[in-house]
RNA sequence: GCGGGCAUAGCUCAGCUGGUAGAGCGCCAGGUUGUGGUCCUGGAUGUCACGGGUUCGAGUCCCGUUGCUCGCCCCA
């Protein structure tokens, strides 16, 4: 469109039938996860930056590159939420429900992230997330994932999909591993590429998610995290597989997931798919019980994931459907009346019923087709004398005399 | 922030080595002033993304800009 007027980069306007699968996509999330015991929150959509860059650490590329902030007239720092995790954390601290733990929380919302939009990559996009607590047990890692799940099996994207998990251990696994990974990748650090050379500075851990060719091969022999569990971290992550198993939710390990900050322990999480390109991780998440400590709160365990709507919905197998309406068609201006009388009767009784507001019969009744209606009622002064309607299943053609009171049993 | 591809009607696209813009779908009207879908006939619609350059002449070639797209970086 040669106009000047375009919505701003990243972001993008939910019509039709787009809008139909966003919308599926959070009420079946919204619908399983009530079976989960989830309740739902609606936090902010801009919070202090303080609440997202205190747990972000404020030097990251990510506080400095890529989050949506400014100044209100007031002089606030403000940011607006690049995800629902730190929100509802402040929440779960400010209404004082950490001494009402445990805590599990649905919502759903947009969220902001000033980078370059890719495949299912927005500036303003939509998640959907879970999060349970004030739980240490690898029960709650189990059931916040079968939940993840069923949700994804109830929007029929599960066939594609398979659930990877790693365990990024306790804090002193955590740092052994991060030692040995160090000494492993120093020692090839010419053979590295660029950036992951210099990754192995700022964040050595991310070499083990690295795309390069060339990264990959050393990736392979590099040592994993298992060898370096403590025996309370390796006994966490065996007890999670257990509940998987039991829960009947298939996984394999990947020991190459892993995650960026310190307040992430044990158990990572993607249920990735290989139908979006490089964009193939469909839901993602782990245990962070660092994080509601850092936040100002007494240290609380929590685990959880966030799932891309935009993702999602471009994976549904079907289109959502509308539900076909009933179009009231009046013939001549007297038959008006009644007919707005029928039109309300109908939505009364529950019924998707519309009305052309101009235009004789056949255009009405083109109209009727247009809007994918199921069946016409057609409603002239002959039929009015007679108490009756006419309804046509446009479907099959076929048209039979109703009276008039009847309309709303039998068009149900 | 970096790299590749793309930009023509509401949509999907065609337009050869430069010669004043096309199709299908959709839309509007008529065939049918009380019956839609299929069919027939007619009609409207474009700053060829924007700006500059080369040329007698640019949708077409060159440069720049913007946007879209795929990927990299990053990924809370």
């Amino acid at each position: 469109m040669p106009n000047e007027l375009q919505p701003p980069r990243g972001t993008h306007d939910l019509i039709g039938e787009d809008q139909r699968r966003h919308q599926h996509v959070i009420d079946t999330a919204r619908r399983i996860a009530a079976l989960y015991g989830f309740d739902e929150w609606s936090t902010p959509l801009f919070e202090d930056t303080r609440v997202f860059s205190r747990t972000l650490g404020e030097t990251s590329d990510v506080v400095t590159k890529e989050m949506y902030s400014f100044q209100d007239r007031g002089g606030d720092a403000i940011t607006l939420r690049p995800e629902a995790t730190a929100g509802i954390c402040r929440a779960l601290v400010t209404n004082g429900l950490t001494q009402s733990l445990p805590q599990k929380v649905f919502c759903a919302g947009p969220m902001f992230r000033y980078e370059r939009p890719q495949k299912g990559r927005y500036r303003q996009f939509h998640q959907i997330d879970v999060e349970l607590i004030g739980s240490a047990e690898p029960l709650a890692d189990a059931e916040v994932i079968a939940c993840g799940w069923e949700i994804l099996k109830a929007l029929g994207v599960a066939g594609d999909t398979v659930l990877e998990i790693n365990t990024l251990g306790d804090a002193e696994s955590r740092q052994d591993y991060r030692g040995a990974l160090v000494g492993y990748f120093s020692k090839h650090h010419a053979a590295l590429s660029a950036d992951s050379q210099s990754r192995l500075e700022r964040n050595p851990l991310r070499i083990l998610d690295s795309k390069d060719e060339r990264d990959r091969t050393i990736v392979a022999n590099a040592p994993t995290i298992a060898g370096f569990l403590t025996e309370p971290a390796a006994k966490f992550y065996a007890r999670l597989q257990t509940y998987l198993d039991r829960f009947g939710v298939p996984f394999r390990e990947n020991p190459r997931i892993v995650r960026g900050l310190d307040y992430y322990g044990h158990t990572a999480f993607e249920f990735v798919t290989s139908k979006l390109g490089a964009q193939g991780t469909v839901m993602g998440g782990g245990r962070y019980d660092g994080l509601v400590e850092e936040m100002g709160g007494p240290p609380t365990p929590a685990v959880g994931w966030a799932a891309g709507i935009e993702r999602l919905a471009m994976l549904l197998p079907d289109p959502p459907r509308v539900p076909a309406p009933v179009a009231v068609v009046p013939v001549g201006e007297a038959a008006e009346a009644v007919s707005l009388n029928v039109l309300q009767a109908l939505r009364h009784a529950g019924i998707r019923a519309e009305i052309a507001y101009r235009g004789n019969l056949r255009r009405r009744m083109e109209r009727a087709n247009r809007i994918g209606a199921r069946a016409a009622v057609v409603i002239g002064d002959d039929d009015i004398a007679e108490g009756v309607a006419q309804v046509k299943d446009l479907a099959s053609g076929e048209q039979v005399a109703v009276a008039l009171a009847d309309l709303p049993h039998r068009l149900r």
